[in-house]
DNA sequence: CATGAATGAGTCTTCATTCAT
DNA sequence: TATGAATGAAGACTCATTCAT
C-alpha cells in the first residue's frame, strides 16, 4: 500500500504477485530476512529471477507486502473483539491475541529484525502496538470509571505492560511450555483480570476479589 | 560459550581487545548488526581494519563476546535478587530487572536481530529466559505452596507470562510513556503481586485481597 | 565430475560460458593459478566481474571446468591411439602424445601447481595417468606374450616409466632444445622400442634386435 | 645463498634458523606453498609468529633456504656418481637418483608449484635440470664415441628422454606401483640400458645387443 | 509479462609484513 | 633475539538490481 509495489494488471499478474507474496513469507519465515536472497523467493514461487522486479522494487517492498497481507488478517481476527464488554469479555479478547498472534510469531520476528535497521518497519510496528495500547488503555481507563478496576494503576503503564505480557508470551514463552500449554490463553486471562482486579459486570459495585473462587485456600 | 576468540597474551592486547567489544557495542546499538561492517568497529575502536582480527575470527563472534560481556553484567545486577523472600521482595527484583532490561535493550535487540538467522544466538537468548523462567517458576510454586499465591496457575505457564510482561515492557512500551514512565516499576510490581493474588508474609493465613487498601473505591 | 558449475539456458549464456573458459585458460596460462585473479579472467573474457560467478562458484571450479575441456580435447586426439597394433603404432602413438601434451602442457602445469594443495585436481591427474598407465601396461603385457618384448622387464614398472618419459619429456625438456627439436618424437619412438627390445610385427618370431640397421657401427 | 636472508650470529640464532628451515619443510610438504601461512611455519618450529622474519625477508625466501638445503643434500647424494664409468655404473647412478628423487619430491613438487609463477625458482629447477642433462648427454656423446651406444640417437634429445623417465618415475609412478616396486630401479636400468643400445666395457667392439640374455626366448 | 544473463558496488576475510616492547 | 600486536593491501565472493530478449 505504503510500499512502492505495481500493481497487476491481469489476472496472471495477480496471480504471479499473490504467489510472491506468500513464497516470501515462507522463505522469510524460514530464512529470516537478511539470509533470503531474492532468488529465493522467485524458486519457492516457482518464478525466474527478474519476475519478482516485476511487482516489487526492493526486498524491502516484498517483505512489507508480506507484512500488509499480514496485518490485514490480522486486524480481521481482532477486529472483532468488543473491548468494550465486561470481563468475559477479557478472555474472548486475549483467545484472539494469542492465537493471532501465535500464527503470526513467526514473520512478525524477521520484521523485527529488520526493524532494529530500517526506521519504515519499526514505524510500522510502533503503530501496530501503539493502536492497540490505545484501545486497551481506554478500555481499562473506562473500567477504572466503572469501579471495576484497581484505581491506583496507571492507565497506560498497565496497558502497556499487559499488552506486553500477551505479547511476549505468544512470541517466545510459548515454545517452552510443552507442547503449547493449552492453559496457556486461560492462564493470561486470568492473570490480567486479577493483575487489574476486575470484577464481574453485575458486581461492580463490589470491591474486586471478594469471591472465594479464586482457588487460594479454597 | 566463550566464542571463537583469540585471547590476548599481554596487557596491550587485552586493552585493544576491549575497547573493540566497547567499540562494537556502541556501534551495534547504532546501527543494528546486518548494517554494522568490521571497518566501523575497527574506526570507533581507533584501530586499523584488520585488528579486529586478531581477536576475532568473524562478525557473529564480536557479537558473541559483546554478548556475553553483556551477560555477565546482567546476571551481576540480577544475581543479587533474593527470590526467595517475601513479597516486598518483588518489588526489588522487578526494579533490578527493570533497570538491567532497560539499560541492555538496544543490544538484546540486535541480538535478536541476529537469532532470526543465526541458531547459535537463537540459543543464548533461549538459555537466558529459560533460566530466569525456571527461577520464577521455582518461586511461584512454593509461595503457592505456602498459600500466599493463587492455587490456580499454573506455575510455569504464569512465570513465562510474568517475565514476558517484565521483558516486553522493558522492551518496547518504555519508549512510548512520555520519557519513561517513572511509575513503571511500581505499577509493573502491583500487576505482578496482583496477578498472583500475593500476600504479604505476615497475612499468609489470610485470604488474599481482603484488605480494602488496594485503592479501589478506597 | 562436472564441477560446481551453473549451465547456461540461452543461447547468450553458452556464448558466455564458452568465452570465460576460454579467457580463464589463456590467463591461467599466462600467471598461473595462485596470480590470477577473478577480474583478470572476467577482463579477459570481456564480462563484468560478478559474471564469472553466474556460471562458477569458485575459482577452483573455473579452472576444473578449463581442464575438463583440455581432457575431453586430449582423450579425444588420443582416442584414436591403436594401441593394440604392432611396432610402428607406437610411433603413431607417441606422435599423438607428445603433440597433445606439448599443447597442454601449459594448463596442465597449473593444474599440478594447484593439485599440490587441492586434492581434487591431483585426483583428477591420478586418474588421468592411471589410466594411460593401465593401456600401456595391457599393450607391454600383450607384446611380451607375442613373444616381442623382453620378458625380464615388469609390465606395470616398465610401462609407468615409458609414460613418465613421454610426459616429462613433453613438459620440461622439450623447452632446451633448440626450438622444439623436430627429432623429439622420432628419437622417444626408438628409445621405448629399444628399450623393449621390440621387433616388428612380422620378425615376431625370431630374437629381438638382431638387425644391424640400428645404426651402431653401421 | 642467494635468497635475502639473515645469518644468525649467535648458536641461539643458528638453532633458530635450523628449526625454522626443517619446520618449513615440514609445513611445505604437507600444505604446498600457498596455502602455507608464515604463522604456520612458526608455530610448526616452536617460536613466535614475528621470528621467522629476524630470518627471512618474505616466504619466498623461507622456501628458497629449504630448497638451497635439499639441493645440497641431493648434489652430495648423487655427487659420486662417475657417470664417465661403463655400463654397470648406470645401475649405480639410476640407483641414487630415484633415491635422492623419491626422497625429496615432495618438497620439489611444492618448488614447482611456486616456479609456476615466480621465475626465481623456475630457473632454479631449469639450473638443476639443465646441469644433470649436460652431464648425462656428455655421457651418451661419449658412450657413442666409444661405439657402445646406437649412433642413431640424439644425445641431448636422449638425455632429456632419459632424464625424464628418472625424474618423471619417481615422482608419480612410484606411488602407483604396489608399495613401492622394489623393482622399480631395476627395471629403469634396464630400460635406460638397453634404450641407449649400451655393451659392457669390455664388449666396445661387439654390435650391442647381441647377447642372449636378454630375457626374451630365453 | 516473464526470463535469465549481466552488472558492479559492497564487505568480509586473509595474511604477509612491520614494529614496539 | 624473541614476541605478539598492528597494519593494510588484496581479492574472493555475494546479491540486489537492471536490462535485453
Amino acid at each position: 500500500m505504503t510500499a512502492a509495489t505495481r500493481e497487476p494488471r491481469t489476472d496472471r499478474g495477480r496471480r504471479t504477485r499473490d504467489s510472491l507474496i506468500s513464497a516470501a513469507r515462507t522463505v522469510f519465515e524460514r530464512q529470516g530476512f537478511a539470509a533470503t536472497r531474492m532468488g529465493d523467493i522467485a524458486a519457492e514461487a516457482g518464478v525466474s529471477h527478474g519476475t519478482v522486479y516485476t511487482y516489487f522494487d526492493t526486498k524491502e517492498d516484498v517483505l512489507e507486502a508480506t507484512l500488509q497481507q499480514l496485518i490485514d488478517h490480522l486486524l480481521e481476527s481482532i477486529g472483532g473483539a468488543n473491548l468494550t464488554d465486561p470481563m468475559d469479555q477479557i478472555a474472548n479478547a486475549n483467545e484472539r491475541y494469542l492465537g493471532a498472534f501465535a500464527e503470526n510469531a513467526p514473520l512478525l520476528r524477521v520484521v523485527e529484525e529488520v526493524s532494529v535497521t530500517d526506521a519504515r518497519f519499526s514505524a510500522i510496528l510502533d503503530d501496530l502496538r501503539r493502536s492497540h495500547l490505545r484501545r486497551v488503555t481506554a478500555q481499562i481507563r473506562r473500567q477504572q470509571r466503572e469501579g471495576r478496576v484497581h484505581h491506583d494503576l496507571d492507565p497506560q503503564t498497565t496497558a502497556a505492560a499487559l499488552c506486553a505480557m500477551v505479547e511476549g508470551f505468544s512470541r517466545h514463552w510459548t515454545a517452552f511450555g510443552s507442547t503449547q500449554d493449552p492453559n496457556g490463553q486461560a492462564t493470561l486471562t486470568l492473570l490480567w483480570q486479577r493483575a487489574l482486579g476486575l470484577t464481574p459486570a453485575d458486581s461492580a459495585t463490589t470491591t474486586p476479589h471478594q469471591e472465594g473462587s479464586d482457588g487460594i485456600h479454597r
